[in-house]
DNA sequence: GCCGTTTTCGGCCCGACTGTTTTCAGTCG
């Protein structure tokens, strides 16, 4: 069982027991365990193996504990099962449903015995809802209307189709001259891999002005909500955005609010309290409830009101972040400019769209230093995938082309060699000892079992002849959740044998992702962030992976390709 | 249910907006 098994089942239960009106407190517990849990840089269940105390770990006490163990050797938790005896699981279906809440989930199941949302429905049709108390006409509309929208609410946008729309919102917002500043916050700035909405900021004496504004953006579709100072809307797609009007002196405040996480806050919050302080999005206040002069200015005063410097968003995430806050002492984020060369693209010799010459020339462009070309290997039969021949004529080629530039810039000759389905290299050993950088990864047999998977992946890191690992889950972000694997034995493997591994800069990807990161950390294997271009607009791609190494608070360190290639040789143990 | 520079009890983050209400509960972020 996985840690994101159990974090989902905990999470579960916390959703009915907030439907049966149980204390809040004790939801929150639960929740806070399951992120606790979803955040674990190492298995649960191996902690459990090895006898270690779980209570240990922040978030988790005796009955949370007793609750992990239950599942990991039986599958099952006692206390779930009990409850949902008493309310079926499809209940938890329309609490998900916009202007209904756990407590108008419980009352429609208990007054009315509605368990789905097909019930739902056709209560609303009928117009059973409306007879409820606290129910209205309005309300039955709304969620008839909201029914309609589950689908689209449960689709959260990649960072990169997210950006998208963002910078086509901020566009369209500059135009508006009533505004003095804008900032959008939320889980968009903090660079997390999938955003649900947007926030937008701004600072305007004028709110309505702004909001008017708002409305004529060309995604706007519907209103969900206009109030004095915050005004919500849905565009085309179904992506809700939230715009919050702000005076300048609480501009910081609301900045750092509405950036989030909703976790780190709670945090920020606590701290300010034990301070005798009490912090919203207006500012920071005495018991008195008199503001500090400035505080609300700016993220940075903020911070440094409830006695914390201001992070970098990526890390506010309730990890570590507020322990270095403290002192100052971050850790120093990897950045796009310190990364020194892209270690897998594609070209037309298999399914990339441009030459060698013309991937080197966009990545020069690029500020790189050097380049691997790693095509795709003969298994990949759809790419056309090279077999030795192809190969060592394409690295003649390479040779060549080296030879001709008079800018030191490196083009490196390699392979994204296929990972067999019965384990082992899709090329001879022969072959792959004469690159200079051979990648591994698997694409085909994905439904193996678990076990099978990880000896193909582990197999592969104990060849000589392999550097990295591309991909290393398989996961394919809103699509596929990636293959059956033991990453903690590939962690094992990969530094037993000095091996990369790598994270996939494709916003598709990011394989690995910020908790395996960070678990790789652990393990003091270095990462290399590829961007696995098709073609030279795909070298781009590489700021997405750097917003997840920042997400997972590694350093220029932490990353090999922050160094030149010979240094990144060492650091492989070869020379 | 968790936690402890207030340490085994008594707290636990905070506000905007809506709809159904006549002063507030529920939802949302």
């Amino acid at each position: 069982m996985q840690n994101a098994d159990i974090a989902e089942r905990l999470t579960e239960l916390a959703d009915l027991l907030e439907i049966k009106g149980e204390s809040g407190f004790k939801l929150r517990a639960y929740r806070n365990a399951a992120q606790a849990i979803e955040d674990l840089p190492v298995q649960l269940a191996d902690e459990i193996a090895a006898g270690n105390d779980l209570t240990k770990i922040d978030g988790i006490g005796k009955s949370v504990a007793e609750k992990c163990h239950e599942l990991v050797s039986t599958g099952r938790m006692k206390k779930l099962d009990e409850v949902l005896e008493e309310i079926p699981r499809s209940v938890l279906d329309l609490a998900r449903v916009p202007k209904v809440g756990p407590k108008k989930a419980a009352a429609l199941f208990r007054e009315l015995g509605i368990a789905t949302l097909e019930q739902l429905k056709s209560a609303c049709e009928t117009h059973r809802v409306q007879e409820l108390d606290g129910f209205g006409e309005k309300t039955e509309q709304a969620i008839l209307k909201g029914i309609g929208q589950i689908a689209e609410n449960s689709r959260r946008l990649l960072w990169a189709q997210a950006d998208a729309v963002a910078q086509d919102l901020l566009a369209h917002m500059k135009e508006c001259p009533a505004i003095s500043q804008i900032e959008l916050a939320g889980s968009y700035r903090r660079g997390k891999e999938t955003v649900g909405d947007l926030d937008l900021l701004v600072v305007a004496e004028a709110a309505d002005e702004v909001m008017d504004h708002f409305g004529k953006w060309k995604q706007f579709e519907s209103l969900t909500g206009r109030g004095p100072t915050k005004m919500s809307i849905r565009t085309g797609k179904g992506l809700q955005v939230d715009l919050r009007v702000v005076p300048a002196e609480s501009f910081g405040a609301a900045l750092q609010y509405f950036t989030g996480s909703k976790e780190h806050n709670v945090e920020v919050r606590k701290l300010a309290k034990k301070r005798g302080l009490k912090i919203n999005e207006y500012g920071v206040f005495d018991e008195a409830d008199q503001p500090t002069a400035g505080a609300g200015v700016s993220e940075e005063a903020f911070y440094n009101a409830v006695g914390l410097k201001v992070m970098p968003p990526e890390l506010r995430e309730n990890r570590r972040e507020i322990e270095w806050a403290a002192t100052g002492d971050f850790p120093d984020l990897v950045t796009v400019a310190s990364i020194q060369g892209d270690l897998h693209m594609h070209t037309t010799a298999t399914d990339g769209r441009n030459s060698i010459e013309e991937m080197a020339d966009a990545a020069r462009k690029r500020g790189l230093k050097y380049i691997a070309i790693t095509d795709h290997s003969k298994r990949v039969t759809m790419a056309r995938g090279l077999d030795s021949e192809r190969l060592l004529a394409q690295w003649k080629e390479i040779d060549r082309i080296n030879r001709e530039a008079d800018d030191g810039f490196l083009i490196l000759k390699g392979i994204e060699c296929d990972i067999l389905e019965a384990g082992g290299m899709d090329l001879p050993d022969e072959t792959l000892a004469q690159a200079d950088w051979v990648i591994a990864s698997l694409h085909y047999g994905q439904t193996q079992s678990r076990d099978q998977i990880t000896d193909r992946i582990v197999g592969a890191l104990q060849n000589p002849n392999v550097w990295i690992v591309a991909h290393p889950t398989g996961r394919l972000i809103g699509r596929r959740g990636g293959y059956e694997i033991d990453m903690g034995a590939v962690f094992q493997a990969a530094s037993e044998h000095r091996k990369f591994l790598e994270l996939n800069a494709n916003p598709s990807r990011l394989d690995l992702d910020d908790v395996n990161l960070m678990a790789a950390r652990l393990h003091n294997i270095p990462i290399v962030i590829s961007t696995d271009a098709h073609q030279t607009e795909g070298l781009d791609d590489l700021r997405y992976g750097i917003l997840q190494a920042r997400r997972a608070a590694l350093t220029p360190a932490d990353i090999a390709n922050t160094r030149p290639w010979p240094d990144l040789k060492k650091l492989a143990g070869r020379v």
